[in-house]
DNA sequence: CCAAAAGTGTTAACTGTACACCCATGT
DNA sequence: ACATGGGTGTACAGTTAACACTTTTGG
């Protein structure tokens, strides 16, 4: 969690959040034909990561909250959000494995005991740009970097399935709501769109259908070549069209 | 809500319950080639109905916890459950409008004023078989019924945006999931399958295509035919292959 | 001129849609 | 025998996948 003094001083009065309600972030991005996820590593714990998550203001929207919690660890406005599932087994967050993970960080216990109790957490995903991400590291975090998806780390709670259910909703959606667009820079290749989704869908495409598949949508337009310096044709770039 | 005398001794208890955050449920039905919704209307409150819901015991999980809800007022058990969304807009249920529909109803009221706050509210879909269902008003609904898809009462809060979104997943799911079954009996005939297909996509298919369609997903198994004293040929019935 | 990758024309395979006919059923 | 609705064969159309060829780029 990323707080400011202001609202460590909120955590104290209980009813300035929601009790029991945590949001969950799984931050994707996609960099070297791999796909990414943000994750911060709490200070003082070994070898245990966990989501950017936090918690919802009395008078806030949970969309408005989830925008929040997102602004403070990517330097992002206005975030692709999807709101993809509830995680909420009674034994998912106990007392126990909570205040094992709080050992040796006192800030957090000193708060009072509600953070302690049993939590139900609202699954967000979003889709950055990674070259337009500064990760920042919060208060209570020793790092805050990207993690290959094929890699993750140790994961703490059942963060490890909240990252499975958002890259199955992901790969769900990706062709329905045509997000893919968001994890790009403005301007890309019909090349770098096909790793996009070979990644993504885990599923090799063929490159001249490929080509035309995405034309025919309607929804790119052609910009100018990419000459890379490279002994080939030099590769139109597109940008998505925002309406028309 | 239907509580147990028991349950709402435990509604004094504060803590008993997570603070903020409840269920509603969509119970679907099929009948009639309408597609329903079983909804409860409070006493003493005039022509305004709500969602079916609950709330979630500190050592209940929510999917637990909605199956309970659901039992309460349908009398099944192991029902098909779907959980498409969370409902958190800061201003959905205000303790104005929460208080105005609660004039008259004492009893709620004396529990404390937990039930006043802003609350938060998981929503599930569940897909009964219309001829099992037995619906039982709780001890603070006036009425339990089933009412069409396409004409439904006046609703509170934003209950009438949940069904609403609720529909959109199911028809978003029915092909993907193949979770029309649910709605129908063990045995049914292809055009009741149809119907159901039709009434919930909205969308009317050719009766041919949609068999042969049905039939290649391997999904059926024919039983015997339905003599229905029609003058025409008797169509099969069909059940739903549980696994093979 | 050559290798490498981009772009596109053409064809084959597949899937979905439409029309047809035959079959079973009770009057 | 006839009307009615069920089941299925077949042809046509549209979509997707596969192959091939041409074009562009820098060495």
């Amino acid at each position: 969690m990323d707080l400011t003094s202001e609202e460590i001083e909120k955590l104290g009065v209980e009813t300035s959040f929601i009790q029991q309600l945590s949001i969950d972030c799984v931050i994707f991005g996609f960099h070297g034909e791999q796909l990414k996820v943000l994750l911060p590593k709490l200070r003082d714990i070994d070898n245990t990561w966990t989501l950017p998550g936090g918690y919802i203001f009395q008078k806030e929207g949970i969309d408005d909250a989830a925008q929040r919690i997102l602004q403070e660890r990517t330097g992002l406005r206005d975030i692709y959000l999807e709101q993809f599932g509830v995680f909420g087994k009674a034994d998912r967050a106990t007392a126990e494995t909570m205040k094992k993970l709080m050992e040796g960080n006192s800030i957090r216990v000193k708060l009072g005991d509600w953070i302690l109790k049993r939590f139900v957490s609202i699954g967000y995903y979003a889709l950055v740009d990674f070259t337009e991400v500064v990760p920042r590291a919060g208060s209570f975090d020793e790092t805050c970097d990207w993690y290959d998806m094929k890699q993750l780390p140790n994961l703490a709670f059942d963060h490890s399935e909240i990252i499975q259910k958002a890259l199955e909703n992901l790969q769900l959606m990706l062709d329905y709501k045509l997000v893919g667009f968001h994890l790009l820079p403005d301007a890309f290749t019909m090349k770098e769109l096909q790793k996009l989704y070979e990644t993504i869908l885990d599923k090799p495409f063929r490159r001249d259908n490929f080509q035309r598949k995405m034309l025919s949508l309607g929804i790119l337009e052609r910009l100018e070549k990419k000459f890379t310096g490279a002994a080939n044709k030099a590769p139109y770039t597109y940008r998505f069209k925002q309406r028309n």
